[in-house]
DNA sequence: ATGCTTGTTCGGGTTCAATTCGGGAAAAAT
DNA sequence: ATTTTTCCCGAATTGAACCCGAACAAGCAT
């Protein structure tokens, strides 16, 4: 970033950047937004947008750091609420928590990440992974039978990485050959049946 | 495509662009891939690229339709050997054959794959799952006892998009937090305590 | 072989988007 | 009130995608 907004007035210009970001890419996809497109819609001139940001591509990087931070800001409080309940229910809370949070703001979220990976999604993922580990770890001092289960740190990065995945994709596919519900069900079964399979092996 | 290639020469042009894209990609990502380094790589002059794509997006299009197809022929012919193994050994062995394609020829696939949103892979994705399906379908008719599970297409969907992305997602990552070893075991016995754990509440 | 038609290649020229730059307006500091 | 800092802008620059017409090669009939 090429400047620190330290006035307001620069402080909310930036933020309608940031915004316009989302509403542009949202529409026009990544490789089909433009600079103007982006200047136009937060109401400033083109050159505004080189006064906070080197380029357009660290415009698309900021995006991705506030999604992210966004994701973490809607998973952290709902942890209380999900280590108390039972594994699969708690799984299907948190997924409808993500659609719902995705597709707010007209699917605003939703169609940016399904360009996650231009944005640079994968290397502002780590925080997220760590806030759902988090939630793993808390569940597991909940649940203290669970700690018999083996290979958590490999079972989480497949669950989690598999988990966001198939939903972003499901939500994007216009005839998804599965209902949402079902596709949640079927991972809280999976979670479910790992976890019961392990108590019955390792007893 | 703006023109149809008649001539082997011609042919063997717009393969030339085609291998070139993924050359040019593997080194710059898609973003910074330019018709001419595709052009010079190829050996051919910018003006031909558009002689047989309309613009650099259908190139693109045109390499992931491939990548997918490249895909479908190494699985194909996996097929009748992996239905005859245990559950936990096919995974294994498919994942494993992925990887080693992923990594051939310095990698290219699999830095492409990394950006396969961008190249549109979702919308060419479909013969790829129908061929995964394929292989769920003949591995449960080799294996009667896997019929009575329960929700079969969900859990197809789930693991083959979830299994993909994990799988790519882990290659790409500079510093994994597990081994692919441990990524391809996690996969394997997930599934594997699934049937089972299937066979158990079906019985 | 020779001329004719069609298919193919090429690279300079045009267009359009990203980025730069320098000056003028607004806010803050003195 | 004046100076200094911060902020905003849009015309000019730059470079890449893309178009186009000339030059070249292949097939084919005579």
């Amino acid at each position: 970033m090429a400047r620190v907004p330290r006035q307001k007035r620069a402080k909310a210009t930036v933020n309608a950047i940031i915004e316009a970001g989302f509403i542009a890419m949202a529409e026009h996809g990544p490789a089909a937004t433009t600079t103007r497109q982006i200047a136009d819609i937060a109401g400033v001139g083109v050159g505004s947008l080189y006064e906070y940001f080197d380029n357009k591509e660290q415009i698309f990087q900021v995006m991705a750091e506030r999604f992210v931070a966004d994701t973490i800001g809607l998973i952290q409080p709902l942890i209380p609420a999900l280590v108390r309940k039972p594994i699969k229910e708690a799984v299907r809370d948190l997924l409808q928590h993500f659609r719902n949070f995705l597709q707010q703001d007209d699917e605003r979220y939703l169609k940016c990440a399904r360009h996650a990976m231009t944005l640079g999604f994968e290397e502002h993922m780590e925080p997220l992974q760590k806030a759902l580990s988090e939630l793993v770890t808390q569940y597991l001092m909940h649940h203290p039978e669970t700690l018999r289960i083996r290979n958590i740190p490999t079972m989480s990065y497949i669950l989690i990485n598999g988990g966001i995945f198939s939903v972003v994709r499901h939500l994007c596919d216009p005839a998804p050959p599965i209902s949402f519900d079902e596709l949640v069900d079927g991972l809280a079964t999976m979670v479910g049946h790992y976890t019961e399979q392990e108590m019955v092996l390792t007893q």
